[in-house]
Order: C-alpha cells, then structure tokens, then sequence
DNA sequence: TATTATTTTGCCGTTTTATGCTTTTTATTT
DNA sequence: AAATAAAAAGCATAAAACGGCAAAATAATA
C-alpha cells in the first residue's frame, strides 16, 4: 500500500469519526503503529488534521480564529489587555468578560500559561479553546443575541455557584460618583453576580468611557479593586479615580 | 511496445485503479522498472497523474483530500440536515448535539421559525444566534477543545434539569447491534444525559457510520426514535435498521 | 545499404526514503 | 509515586529513486 493511500484512508477516518486512535488506525491499515505515527505526524505538519496523544482529531471548524477587524478602538483595547494580562498568575482561576475589550484580554494569554477560566462569552469561549493549557468553562444560560453571551436567571444562578480569584470584566460607563452603569437591566443582573462570584475585580475600560453614566447600576466604583485603562497610571484623566482605593494600571 | 502505449496503460490503470505500483506495471508491460519510473515521471511533469514514492496515483484522488479542509461529506450532510429540518416545528423545544451535521441543521433552520433551542455546542450556538427566531439556551460546562461543547459532572447536570420534545444527535458509530458507541467515554456521559433530557430522539448520520462501532455505548439503537441518513429511506443498506421501531427518514 | 546521430532502454552503484524494531524519554493514569 | 501507555530517537533493512553509462533500437542521412 502506498503512502499517499494510507494517508488518505487516515484523513477520512479521521473526517467521519472525528478522532482516532493510531493504534486502531494501524490495526485497519496492517502497518506499524510507527508508520501511521510518522503518517498522523506529516499531516499535522499540513494541516489536514490535528495530532493529540494517542490519536488524531479532526479540523472541523477549530481553525476559525478570524480576527474581527472592526473593533472600536483596538489599538487601545490591545493594550489595555496586554496591561491586564500581567496580572494573570499561572494556576489562577479567573473569570472573562464579554465585550471586546475582554476578547483582546482572552487572545493575549500566553499558550504557556496554565489557567482556570470562566466565561459567558461565546467569543471568549472560542478564543480560550485555543489556548493549550486554559481549562475553559462556560457559563450556560439564555444566550442574547447582541452580546453573544449567557444571561438571565440561569447564568445568575449558575454563578453564584463559582467563585473566583480574579474577575475581568468590562462596563458600559463608568464613573467615580454612580459606579459602573449599563444602559441594559438584564445585564445588570448577571455582572451583579459576576462580582458576587470574585474575590477580585479588575475593570477593563478604554478612558473615552470614563466620566459615563446610564440608568442601571452594576455596582459602586470601590466594588472595583483593579482599573486598566489605555492611559498611563498617572494621567491626570485618572485622577477622580484616586482617591477610592482602586490600583490603575 | 511503443512508448505511447505503455504510458497510455499507465494512465488507464491509474484511472481505473486509483493508483498504481511501478512494480506492478513493470511486471504488467514487461519493461525494466527504470523504464516505468521514466514514463510516469514524464506524465506526472504532463500533470497526467501524480507520482508518488513507489508508484503514482490519480489526480483526483488528491483533489479529495481538499475538500477536507472544510467540512468532510459536507454534500451529504446538508442532504441529512435538510430532511431532519421538517420534523420542527414551530414553537418547538429542541435539544441541538454537537459535531458537523448538526451545525449543518442549525444553519438550515428557517428564519421564520419560532423555537427554543439548546445546545452543547459553541459552534452550534454562534449559529442559532442568526436566526431572529431562535432562543439559545447553552448548556455550560467544562468545554472540551476538541469537540468544542460542554462536558463533565456539570452539563450532564444541566442537563438533567431540562426536557425538550426532540434532541437531534449525531454518533461517532452506530450499528444495530450495539446500537450508538463513541469512542470517548466522557462523551457517552454527556450524550446519555442528553437522551434523558428529550422526549423524542432523531438521529443523524451519514451512511457511512453504519455499521461501525467503537467501545463505549451511548444507548441501543432503540433509543433513537428517528434516523436520517443521505440515503433514501428503502435504501437496502438501511435494511437492518427496519425491523427496531425506528422511523427512517 | 551503410553509416551516423538520436533516442530509448536496461544495468549498476550510490543515495534517499520507508518501515519496523528496540530503547529511551515523555505523558497520562491510578 | 508507581505503573502504564504513548512518543521520540536511533538503528537496521529493504525497497525505491537517481545519475551515469553503455547497449540496443530507431531515425536520419549520405
């Protein structure tokens, strides 16, 4: 048997069952486990499928990580993540946001950190997939269809029965006198038992949101022990913000 | 013997064959191997055929490997998806697996259908979040990177809280004997969790699976109230499957 | 037809590739 | 931490590819 039909015989093995086991693969093809090792190997290296121990896995849709192009002020959510991201300590148990800033956060984890997340984000779930040592646990719930992610009672529920050491959430305003807002009731609700849920939290927040309100409130601007805005620490922007216990990054 | 027609019989062998051996065809048109290796490097720099170490195989048979990159069968399963999408209904609660056919389902589902949906999968979830019609309750739980859904003690709890009137599933194996097996064990936890959940099951599966099976068993095949293959319901390979109660579609 | 040039073919030694086996290292599970 | 399974590395063998060479076949030409 030639290679190429070896190879092919694997890739649809692989397509109809999802994975595979090299050892049942080499028991149907009559070769060694080492040739359909070196096979699983060369195909990885292409692409057409992925290795794991002991067997292979399919594509599917894994390789779907298309960078949304047009988010609102990127440059700025990019480093407010990369700030973010150097208080995440290996092991730690965190909970992720929705939001786009919190995705950039998601995206920047470094594929050596070992990590337990949280999320309620269906975009932060796809994105923590692809961090190799990130355990990822979502959230169910009733998923909005604007914020793409969990909410309603459900989710409320579901987290009040976690608890976090860090909490990285976004918010519709925020300002030092009405803590952070958010135009949405619903949301309210779930943040509310977000910050339930955490020991700490971290605010993530471009500065164009600072000095913001609306009618619903999440909770008081000292519930926040963290805010990582795009400015530097000692911008006079920051300085209502002070004065209230909070580290600015 | 001319060199035209030796060549001409490579090409036909490889056509009808798939492939070839340049032993095999040395022996067939007794030539000395190094001629069969001269001929077909020449109609493989003539894109006749490709060569590959120890013999030369058809065009077309590489062509398929391409089509892997996106959605193997990908024909077959929207036939599947197509004939599963008219047993919704309007209103209806329904339970949504994993994997690649179902993702074809949710993408079929009209966008002036009225229906609650639930569902383990991320992939499954970003779909139903365009259809305008659509609840989407996730499941959460720990997700797998692979399979891309929830899994472990905490989905098939979730799970255990809801009941809908239909669950369409897909299998890695199924076989009337040992009715729907998988190859992963914490799968099985997750998909008997779903069977308890729904009512009503329907199965998709491409007719591939058939007839196949691996060690860990999700249910019998009486289970399944419903199976949709790409076939035609008289299909005689869909014979076995008569005589269990299970409506063909 | 005889001679020469060109192409084709087979042969041989060398190099490369493929594969299985054994041992060591690394991961995973208990 | 021990036991087990898998992966990696190295080695040996056999098959295949390659390059050069010369004989044979074919074509071209005098």
């Amino acid at each position: 048997m030639l290679k190429e039909e070896r190879q092919q015989t694997i890739l649809s093995e692989v397509a109809l069952h999802n994975r595979v086991l090299l050892t049942d693969i080499a028991e149907i093809l009559e070769v060694s486990i080492d040739t359909v090792r070196r096979d699983v190997k060369e195909l990885d290296a292409e692409n057409k499928l992925r290795k794991v121990h002991g067997g292979a896995i399919s594509l599917g849709f894994t390789n779907q990580s298309k960078r949304n192009t047009n988010t609102y002020a990127l440059e700025q959510k990019i480093v407010i993540a990369e700030k973010a991201s150097h208080l995440l300590r290996n092991g730690g148990v965190i909970f992720i946001d929705g939001g786009t800033t919190c995705l950039e956060l998601a995206r920047l984890i470094p594929d050596d950190l070992q990590l337990t997340c949280f999320t309620l984000s269906l975009p932060v779930a796809f994105e923590l997939l692809n961090k190799p040592n990130v355990e990822v646990i979502f959230i169910g719930g009733k998923i909005s269809k604007d914020a793409q992610i969990s909410m309603g009672a459900n989710a409320v529920h579901n987290l009040s029965e976690i608890n976090v050491d860090y909490s990285f959430i976004g918010t519709g305003y925020v300002d030092v006198l009405h803590g952070l807002t958010e135009f949405d009731w619903d949301i309210v609700q779930v943040k509310k038992a977000v910050i339930k849920a955490a020991k700490k939290m971290v605010l993530l927040c471009i500065s164009e949101k600072l000095n913001s309100q609306h009618r619903f409130k999440t909770c008081d601007i000292n519930a926040i022990n963290t805010m990582v805005t795009e400015l530097a620490p000692e911008n006079n922007l920051l300085n209502l913000f002070r004065n209230h216990d909070i580290r600015l990054l």
